[in-house]
DNA sequence: AGACAAAGGAAAAAATCTGTGACAATTTGT
DNA sequence: ACAAATTGTCACAGATTTTTTCCTTTGTCT
């Protein structure tokens, strides 16, 4: 299973992430300062990061900015405190892969943490392509494929089953959808519901009948998918 | 300088592009066989390999195939012999980044093989963040900035921006705007003009006196950018 | 089974994006 | 300097995408 690095100073934090990841099923190694947490970096192979931004002698960005440097390209993501609130520009800029807020929720972090690993599987990213349904998608260049006559898909759409895609396999609620997919709260979530129905058209075998793209009835959608 | 490797079987065909390349300031590597082009690409390290479709013993998609298949993702650019067209969807399910129709020209061949090697190239691809004029562009997840915030750029707004990029410090034409960004041959160059206006409008820092996007009278525009 | 909430789905409305024509401004060649 | 060609730019039309509206269908709970 994969490794996972957590820096972060607060003991409590630091060990109940750690307690977590390993009931997952991670390897979870610990570092409690910026300065170490880089060191091991160098030294050792991780297949993610978890970089708290505040942490005493050297600050998460810093630890980031290093490693990246160091052209070393070890998704990192950045745990930030409320009120800190990091843009997504900056984030970027620092080559982190995502970052989530204080407080989350362990739900949302793994949910975070499996996506991001789940990227740098070698199954997709060997040639990019991925298979949902009829559909072939190649997100990287937004292309879509049925039976290889390539398909129209907005770019809403593709933000969407993209976002599901990345979540396979567990049910988003419409608020992670708006929220993810939209950026925006002020959007229906009837709105979602017609893309869902234009999406499970396009790569459902039987749209009356999905097999795909689930209803979970009061929460959200669930992407079945391998 | 960046190792090229070729893997062509036609003699002209493979000596005729060593020398352009080596011309170029490339270090330029051979084979003439896909199965000897197969042993080098395990056996050295090359930032680009150009790799013929038609090859006695062992074809390009195979070769291609079985190089993917070691993890091993040295960009590599199909060259396909006019006939023989392979789709989208065939290229790019074989991992190949890029491929050229023969017959071909150089000063196209040279363009492309550019663009891939500055997409490997360590300052882009350390944050994915570049910046042109007053935005700052992170292509891999379609978003603009300007001042850290987030500015709106339509898909094909960024289609031709990456294009002028990719192609930075040349001039492209009209035709090859028209041929790549819009994949199509119809439509009037003067969409391409307007284009240009809202780029130059949200990019320049004067856009009555464009220092990114030049205007190149009678062939095309050029971006300028390090 | 009935009541209520949630989701499906069509169709219209709103917003956005793309492409064109007209004319002005600029550049080029003579 | 002038005419011809090219490019800049505006306003608008058409197309597409996104969102909302409204009604039907489905699921859940008692």
């Amino acid at each position: 299973m994969s490794r996972i690095l957590i820096v972060e100073d607060e003991p409590n934090m630091r060990m109940g992430l750690k307690d977590n990841l390993e009931f997952e099923g991670y390897e979870v190694d610990v570092a409690d300062r910026g300065d170490t947490g880089l060191k091991k970096i160098l030294e050792n192979r991780y297949e993610l990061v978890l970089l708290d931004v505040m942490l005493p002698q050297m600050s998460g960005f810093d630890v980031c900015k290093k490693v990246r440097e160091k052209s070393i390209t070890t998704p990192i993501i950045l745990l930030t405190a409320k009120g800190e609130e990091v843009d997504k520009v900056v984030g970027l800029e620092l080559g982190a892969d995502d970052y989530v807020t204080k407080p989350f929720s362990l739900r949302e972090l793994l949910a975070r943490i499996k996506a991001i690993l789940r990227r740098s599987d070698k199954a997709e990213t060997e040639t990019g392509i991925i298979t949902i349904g009829r559909v072939k998608f190649h997100f990287a260049s937004y292309n879509a494929f049925e039976d290889d006559i390539p398909l129209q898909f907005s770019y809403k759409e593709f933000e969407l089953i993209k976002y599901l895609y990345d979540h396979k396999n567990e049910t988003v609620s419409r608020d992670d959808l708006l929220k993810n997919v939209w950026g925006d709260i002020y959007t229906t979530s009837r709105t979602i519901d017609n893309f869902i129905v234009k999406l499970r058209q396009k790569i459902e075998l039987d749209a009356n009948n999905p097999k795909i793209i689930i209803t979970v009835h009061g929460i959200g959608y669930k992407l079945l998918a391998n």
